[in-house]
DNA sequence: ATTTCTTTTAGAATGAGTATAATAGAATTA
DNA sequence: TAATTCTATTATACTCATTCTAAAAGAAAT
């Protein structure tokens, strides 16, 4: 447990939510001011393996990081790229079953266009 | 329907599968040598807003293409890189339900250890 | 036949993420 | 305490999938 990942895990508690490895790396640097973005994501991938973040690929150029612990689904909107968590309570099972064996993760992203949005448009 | 395109497509209807961009880059010279890689990718990314292909991200550095029409799930083995297909029939109305709104698409990616891997290792 | 629009092409540019090699710091041993 | 070992950090260089660009080719339209 270092300082720089301890501003880290300082930054993420302040403010939970979903941010690009960047974004965390300019909170972090609030706490940390010399810290390096190769320790950011250093640190980022030894949380998301021992599970303290979860990592979301696919919803745009860079990956996503969230600090809900539980494993849930995201919901991200096509026209303003807000994430939006989704919990699915049955999924686990479903998975489990169709597979017949253990599964490690899932990432499941929905891609909508949230309701804010769609009153813009209409 | 260019015949860069039409390389393409005999391409992947010849061998169904899941394939990276530049696999299918590969593939598709076989019929049309001096495609362009910008091609396939213009091609791609072309199928896959009409619904002919799908897209998964997350797997690993490149994205992956998916000739199977209908929407469904993906495992990729943690070991072997191996994608296997996977249809959750009642996930369309789960995240229907959730959402409250309809979603244009979604992308379920479960990591797991296939059965083939799990047998080498124990 | 000329204009207009779309697609392709080759290569350059982008940018997220990773590898590297040197340094710093912590922990361990003597 | 000093010397050693191990791990983490740093800055930078690098990789590589994908996108952008500008020119050329081709198709369609007038």
């Amino acid at each position: 447990m270092t300082k720089q990942r301890t501003a880290i895990l300082t930054a993420l508690k302040r403010s939970p939510g979903h941010y690009t490895a960047d974004v965390i790396y300019e909170m972090a640097k609030t706490y940390y001011p010399t810290m390096s973005r190769a320790t950011v994501y250093n640190n980022l991938s030894s949380l998301v393996e021992e599970g303290a973040l979860s990592k979301i690929v696919g919803g745009g150029a860079s990956a996503i990081y969230d600090t809900t612990s539980m494993p849930h689904a995201h919901a991200i909107c096509t026209r303003c790229n807000r994430v939006e968590d989704l919990f699915l309570e049955q999924l686990d099972d479903q998975i489990s079953k169709k597979l017949n064996v253990p599964f490690v993760s899932y990432d499941l992203t929905v891609k909508y266009v949230c309701p804010k949005c769609k009153h813009k448009i209409s």
